[in-house]
RNA sequence: GGGCUGUUAGCUCAGUUGGUUAGAGCGCCUCGUUUACACCGAGGAGGUCCAAGGUUCGAGUCCUUGACGGCCCACCA
């Protein structure tokens, strides 16, 4: 037998992938009383392409290989999530293409026309993955919106509510008005910006604002307890400018005193510090922006402006009021919406809440005590605690279309100050209470066309779908509000296994390692922990394995401005999806960020075309029809160079397997090269060129079949390319043939 | 305003608990091709380990201070 001149990586690799994904190996058996080694995959987007970050699943792939060779049943689940709000952007962005927009159609044809996009194009990633050389296991392979999996979802939500632990509430949300959505504190991002500060003459007090737009909503001005400038006014009363509304002057410790004036207006309806104190001092709340980012509730003139040109207008009949102190420069950070960055606007909007507090105590335990949990790098855990014990009330109302709706209904005879919006036949938007629409429009109509709904706080709901329990009207909506797409992927180790009678769930929960690069600590990893706990009383992982960004060759980050985001599909196809592999573990430190360029690339290929030619030389030098032995020395006379390279590949077997015991991939993979580059192919092979006897072609097959073993977590197209033309083997397939053992070697 | 982290060869980075002449890959220089492999081989040049101070028999490694990066969090209107 005999190799090819050189391996082409673009036949073999997908060629092994297809094979391997076809044959079913990595489907484990299930073996009571054994441990398995479990790993679920962190879904990736149900519809986009993988990006590099993605390629860093190598690391689970890895592990997964090494305990699939030592012979632990092991589970690698592959799955795709809806990812909620990223794909409903992208199919907007996708819409305005075509000038159209979200608002054009009612919720259910929103939903079928993203459903179907995502349908389109779902298979990329998997198949994408399957390139890459994951060892997934994909007969047990998920989707976040599998009927199955929303059941496990809802029956949370119900336990939840069983238990007390869900409210609604009306409270300031991050709203983004192009986005049409609220979001959690932690997916606001924030932006440095020159802006100005107004100081406005309120009468007996001058504030500062840089948002005078929303002066009309103002309920109160607020000053410091100690300001000795303004002891005097507490109690007072100053007056609103333009509409000259008396409000009150309190006191609280919130405000700066060395702030703009030292005086806060209070607008509790448009800003989050300013609700807080409103809360304080019992202070009504006034809205004057709507979610369509347009002023309402103000004077005629400024009704329907979106918010900047409205401030500008402001500020214009404020001059001729003379009602504007002075203007300054104002450098200060503003909050964007994560996706869009559109300018986030602070708005009352009744949503559901999950109470955080009690999920929160048992989870602290287990991370601080490390009960079966651990974090990798460890330096991670106190950012993880930070995390946990700063988690405000959760809220979990998203309002987009693309994502299972919250499982409550509303009855609208019993609430009809429930507000609705929906599209008339004629395609117009009607939006306002049922009440005031129910007698020009019918309830089929409105179910037929309806965007979303606005129930406010107080309003009565039903768990299930079915008629009124009190009144046995049948005019019920379901809430219009989608979970929060973390809501569903905060139980991804619920819902793959089956929560909680399958025989999967028995067997591989808790799972073994979860990694994903830090960024989603909180996001994911936390509320995995806190839903895992919720449920099981276990964390749903032992250990949490945090990896770093992929960022381009010079070090710097991947930005699409910079144009030096690397496709890894285009990386595979120039150098391999063998050599992409290698190239994410070697050289890193642990969660170090890892720099991906083409010498790198060009390095780790280079690699690969060595060992194939190390293999081509021993497979050419072996006899036809020689037996190697595998299960250690038979007695041969060995050279010292024998017993010598033999004795540095027993050294060589106890570091890799450490090291990938301990998540030190760089170390392993590092290792394996330097031996088979230096001490095989530079010393050793090149000793046994004048030679022919046996020892010196059983100590070449074995350290080369130890060595191919050794890669093949790291490299598995090429080892079981070369593994598949070898002679003799203990194994059909290297994925599933023995880890290698030390040596029994000679004393002498 | 808090917190984290980094600064080691031209470039990208390793250096576990402090211990002999500080390492890798790529790049560079010289030489080599009927060779398993030019996606190669042999050899070589190249570092006051950011700065200052301290602990120690001994510091790239620990401590303090500073400089310059990067990142995260935070309700400065």
């Amino acid at each position: 037998m005999e190799l090819p001149k050189r391996p082409e990586f673009n036949e073999y690799e997908p060629r092994l992938a297809k094979q391997s994904r076809e044959s079913g190996r990595y489907t484990p058996t299930i073996k009571p009383g054994e441990k398995p080694f479990t790993v679920l995959l962190p879904p990736p987007n149900a519809n986009d392409p993988l990006h590099v970050g993605h390629a860093m699943y190598v690391v689970e792939d890895i592990l997964c290989r090494y305990h699939r060779m030592k012979g632990d049943p092991t589970l690698f689940l592959p799955g795709t999530d809806h990812a909620g709000i990223e794909t409903q952007f992208v199919f907007e962005k996708y819409l305005a293409k075509e000038g159209r927009s979200r608002f054009d159609f009612d919720r259910e044809t929103l939903y079928q026309m993203i459903d179907e996009f995502v349908n389109k194009n779902r298979g990329i990633a998997l198949s994408q993955m399957e390139r890459l050389g994951f060892s997934f296991d994909w007969s047990r392979e998920k989707y976040t919106l599998s009927p199955e999996i929303l059941d496990i979802i809802f029956d949370t939500f119900r336990k939840l509510y069983d238990d007390g632990l869900l409210y609604r509430d009306e409270r300031i949300v991050n709203y983004c008005t192009k986005c049409g959505t609220g979001f959690s504190n932690l997916e606001v991002d924030h932006e440095e910006r020159d802006d100005v500060i107004y100081h406005l003459d309120y009468k007996t007090i001058t504030i500062a604002t840089t948002r005078p737009e929303t002066i009309f909503a103002d309920v109160a001005i607020a000053v410091n307890p100690t300001d000795e400038r303004y002891k005097s006014l507490i109690g007072k009363t100053a007056t609103i400018p333009l509409i000259n509304r008396e409000i009150p002057i309190i006191a609280d410790e919130a405000v700066e005193k060395d702030f703009g004036t030292g005086a806060l207006k209070i607008t509790p309806g448009h800003d989050p510090l300013d609700y807080e104190i409103g809360e304080r001092h019992s202070l009504p709340r006034l809205t004057v922006i709507n979610r369509a980012g347009r002023l309402i509730n103000t004077p005629e003139k400024y009704l329907g402006m979106k918010v900047k040109p409205a401030r500008e207008a402001v500020i214009v009949d404020l001059t001729a009021a003379e009602s504007l102190v002075k203007t300054e420069e104002l450098h200060h950070a503003v909050g964007i919406c994560y996706r869009c960055k559109n300018t986030i606007e602070p708005l009352l909007l009744p949503q559901w809440y999950v109470k955080i507090k009690p999920l929160v105590d048992p989870v602290v335990q287990i991370v601080e005590q490390e009960q079966g949990f651990k974090v990798y790098p460890l330096k991670f855990k106190q950012d993880l605690l930070r995390w946990l014990n700063t988690a405000p009330d959760w809220n979990i109302s998203r309002q987009i279309v693309w994502g299972p709706r919250i499982p409550v209904w509303y009855c609208l005879d019993c609430n009809p100050q429930i507000e609705v919006t929906f599209l008339s036949d004629s395609k117009e938007t009607i939006s306002g209470s049922y009440q005031d629409l129910k007698d020009t429009y019918s309830f089929e109509t409105i179910v037929r066309n309806l965007q979303n709904l606005i129930a406010p706080i107080g309003s009565t709901y039903l768990l299930a779908d079915h008629a009124c329990e009190k009144c046995r009207g049948n005019h019920i909506l379901r809430e219009t509000d989608t979970f929060d797409t973390w809501f569903s992927s905060g139980q991804w180790p619920l819902t793959t296994l089956g929560f909680p009678d399958s025989k999967d769930f028995k067997y591989f929960y808790p799972t073994s390692v979860l990694d994903t690069m830090w960024d989603i600590l909180p996001f994911w990893i936390m509320r995995m922990l806190l839903f895992g706990v919720y449920r099981t009383g276990k964390a749903p992982f032992e250990v949490a394995h945090l990896h770093a960004r992929v960022v381009d060759g010079k070090g710097k980050k991947m930005s699409k401005s910079k144009g030096n985001v690397v496709n890894p599909m285009a990386v595979v196809e120039k150098y391999g999806a063998d050599a992409l592999r290698l190239a994410l573990v070697f050289g890193i430190a642990p969660a170090a960020d890892v720099a991906l360029g083409d010498q790198k690339l060009i390095g780790m290929r280079n690699f690969i075309t060595k060992l194939w030619n190390i293999a081509r030389f021993i497979v050419m030098k072996t006899p036809e029809g020689t037996s190697i032995p595998l299960n250690g020395i038979p007695d041969i006379q060995l050279e010292q160079s024998d017993i010598a390279i033999l004795q540095t590949l027993n050294e060589l077997i106890t570091t890799t397997t450490q090291s990938i015991e301990k998540y030190q991939f760089s170390i392993a993979s590092e290792s394996v090269y330097d031996f088979v580059w230096n001490t095989l192919a530079s010393q050793y092979l090149e000793s046994t060129k004048n030679r022919t006897d046996e020892a010196a072609i059983w100590t070449l097959n074995i350290v080369l079949i130890t060595c191919l073993k050794l890669l093949h977590p790291f490299i598995p197209f090429i080892t079981a390319e070369i593994y598949s033309y070898l002679p003799n083997k203990d194994a059909e397939h290297i994925d599933i043939a023995d880890w290698p053992k030390e040596l029994m070697l000679p004393s002498n």
